[in-house]
DNA sequence: GTGAAAGCGCTAACAG
DNA sequence: CTGTTAGCGCTTTCAC
C-alpha cells in the first residue's frame, strides 16, 4: 500500500532516477518544473521512503548500537540521553541493549547489531574480565568506549572521566576541613570507575600524610544497600571513623540513612561524600556534598566521537577526558 | 570484505537458494552432507547474515520503537528495560525514542520508525493535547499505547495502571489511620494519570465522608523540586494539614524534604504518602510508604502485546489494565 | 533435494 | 537536465 519512488517515477513521467535525486536532495541539475512536480506528488500521496532499500544500496543505516549494563540503574540514563541527543540532532536512531553485565550478552549484541548493520557501536564494557571478548575486535565498525575502558582492549575511541582526580579532590577536600579517618566505601574492584576512585583517595591520603588502612576500605557493590549494610557493619565493629567517601551517591543515601538511624549528624559527627551528583543527591536532608560526574555529556560526546569517525573516515580519535567538579552541599562542614 | 551467501555458494558448490535456505532453518529438505558443508563454510568464514537485505525481502526488520518523553525522567528506565527485555527474549532490537513532551518530536520520530520500517511501535504519549496527532493513526504498524491513554485516539493495544483505584487505596488508608486534612500535590493535569490520581483521590474523599477543597490540591510537575516549593507554600499561608498524598514519590521526597526543615516530624505530625515506588523511597527516612506501580511489568507487557499481534496479525488486543499495590512503610501510622 | 530466475525499493555511474 | 542500466544481499516461487 505504501507509495514508492518507482509508482511517483510513472505519475510523474519522469525516470525513477531522477524522482530519487530530487527525494534525496541530490537535485542541483533538476529543472524546477520537474522538481517541484516530484515534490507535489510525493507530499500528496505520503511518501515514506524506504531506508531498508537505500541503506542496501549506500551500505549506511543511520544508525547506532548502545550497549550498557542496565538501563535501569540511574547511572546510564543520562548517557543514553545525551547519546541519542546528538544521534537525533545528526539524524540517526539508536538501539538501547542492555548487557547486565554478562559477556554472552555483549557478544550476542554485537552480532545482532552488525546483523543490523550499524553504523557505529557505543559500549560500556561490563564490569567483568574481558580479555575473552575478541568478538569486539572482529567488529567492522566504529566503536567508542564510554566511562568504562577495557584495558588491553585497543577501542578506536574512547571518552571517560578522570575518576582519580574527581575522587582526589573529593578526599583533599574532606582532610582540608579537619576531617582525619575517612572510611572507603565502594563497588566491585572489577569495575575500572571503582578502582581509580579507590587509586585517587589513596593518593589524596598518601599526600596528606595519613596512612591508608585497608580496614577502612570497603568494596562490593554501587547501591544504596550496600552502603546501608557497611555502615551498620562498621559500627558494630567500633571502627574509628569521622568522614566518609562513598564511590557513589547510591551508596552515600544509604550510608546516609544508616546513620542518622545510629544516631551521628551529618555533617558535624561525620561528613560524607558522594560521587556522581545524580538527581537526588540534592533531595537528601543534609544535601550532599558529591563530585559532579559529566554523565549527559559523557553520551553527547561519544555520539558526536562517533559519528565523527563514521562520516569522516577517521580511523581513530584522541580519547577525550572528562573532568569532574566538587559540588560542596551541607553534608561536609569545616571542624 | 565480509562474506555474502553468494560466496558461501559458489565455495560448497550449491545455489544462493539452498544456502539461503540452510543459513535460515528452512531446510527440512535439505540433505545432511550438503547442510553441514553449507555451515562448517558459514562459521569458518564468520558469516554474518545481512538483515538489511532480508528485511527489504521479507518486509519484517525484527525492530521494534519505543517512543516515550525522557529516559532520563526516572520513571521511564524501568519501563524500558521490560520493553527490551521482552524483544531480547523474541530476537527483537529496540529503537529509543526521547520526545520532550513534544508534539513534533514525536511526529519526526513516528516517520523516522516508519522509514526504518519498524515492525511495531511501543507509546507513552506526551501530556500534550493529541487532537492533532492525527499522524499517529496513519501509522501501518501496530501500535501499543503504555501508561498514558490518549482519550479520542483509538490505538490498537494498551497497557496501563489502575491509577483511580491506586490513588483511591492510598488516601483511603489514610483515612483509616485518622489522617483528616490530606494535601494532595501532584503532576500536570495534562498528564491522565495525574487526572485520574485526583479522581481516586476525591472518590476516596467522598467515600469518607470528607469534603474536597480545591485550596488543599495543587497541580504543576512531576518532581521534586514541586514538592519542596509547595510544601513551603502550604505553611506559609498556614493552610491546615495532617497528611499529604502526592502523585508520585519524586513530589514526596521534596515534600519529606521541606516538612523535616520546617521541624514537622513524618508521620507523627504528618503523613506522606506517594505513589510508584521507586528504588529510592525505600531510602529515604523514614521510609516512604507509597503505591506500587509495575512499571517493569508495563513495558514487558506491552512489548508482548506488541509482538503477539505482529506475528499473528491481530489488529486488536484487549486492553491490559494492571493493578498497584499500596506499600506501607514509615511514612504513615496510626494517630 | 536443488537451482534458475525474478524481484524487494532504492542509488549511482555513465550516457546522452 | 534526464534516463538507462546494473546492482545491493537476500528470499521465494516453481520447475527439474
Amino acid at each position: 500500500m505504501k507509495i514508492t519512488i518507482k509508482e511517483i517515477a510513472s505519475m510523474s513521467e519522469v525516470s525513477t532516477a531522477t524522482v530519487s535525486k530530487v527525494l534525496s536532495g541530490k537535485d542541483e541539475k533538476i529543472s524546477n518544473r520537474t522538481r517541484n512536480r516530484i515534490l507535489k506528488l510525493a507530499k500528496a500521496h505520503n511518501y515514506i521512503p524506504n531506508r531498508i532499500a537505500s541503506s542496501l544500496v549506500t551500505k549506511k543505516t543511520q544508525t547506532l548500537g548502545l550497549i550498557i549494563p542496565n538501563i535501569a540503574n540511574p547511572f546510564f540514563p543520562e548517557i543514553a540521553r545525551g547519546t541519542e541527543d546528538f544521534a537525533h540532532e545528526k539524524g540517526y536512531t539508536l538501539i538501547l541493549c542492555n548487557t547486565d553485565d554478562q559477556l554472552e550478552k555483549e557478544e550476542r549484541y554485537i552480532n545482532m547489531l552488525e546483523e543490523k548493520m550499524v553504523d557505529g557501536i557505543i559500549f560500556t564494557a561490563s564490569s567483568q574480565r574481558h580479555d575473552k571478548l575478541e568478538r569486539l575486535c572482529r567488529v567492522k565498525v566504529p566503536v567508542i568506549m564510554v566511562d568504562r575502558e577495557v584495558e588491553g582492549l585497543a577501542a578506536q575511541g574512547k571518552v571517560v572521566v578522570d575518576n582519580i582526580l574527581g575522587a582526589y579532590d573529593a578526599v583533599k577536600y574532606l582532610v582540608e576541613l579537619g576531617y582525619e579517618y575517612i572510611l572507603h566505601i565502594t563497588g566491585p574492584m572489577t569495575s575500572k570507575p571503582a578502582r581509580d576512585r579507590l587509586e585517587g583517595y589513596k593518593r589524596a591520603l598518601i599526600d596528606s600524610g595519613i596512612v591508608f588502612h585497608d580496614n577502612r576500605f570497603f568494596s562490593h557493590e554501587f547501591n544504596s544497600e550496600w552502603g546501608y549494610k557497611t555502615l551498620n557493619q562498621v559500627i558494630a565493629s567500633k571502627i574509628t571513623f569521622d568522614a566518609i567517601f562513598c564511590g557513589n551517591d547510591l551508596i552515600a543515601i544509604g550510608v546516609l540513612k544508616a546513620l542518622r538511624q545510629q544516631g551521628l549528624r551529618v555533617p558535624e559527627d561525620v561528613g560524607l561524600v558522594g560521587f556522581d551528583n545524580i538527581h537526588m543527591a540534592r533531595m537528601m536532608d543534609p544535601e550532599l556534598t558529591t563530585v559532579d560526574q559529566p554523565n549527559y555529556e559523557m553520551g553527547y560526546q561519544s555520539a558526536k566521537m562517533l559519528i565523527n569517525m563514521i562520516e569522516n573516515k577517521f580511523v581513530k580519535s584522541e580519547p577525550i577526558i572528562l573532568g569532574t567538579k566538587l559540588i560542596v552541599r551541607q553534608s561536609t562542614s569545616a571542624r
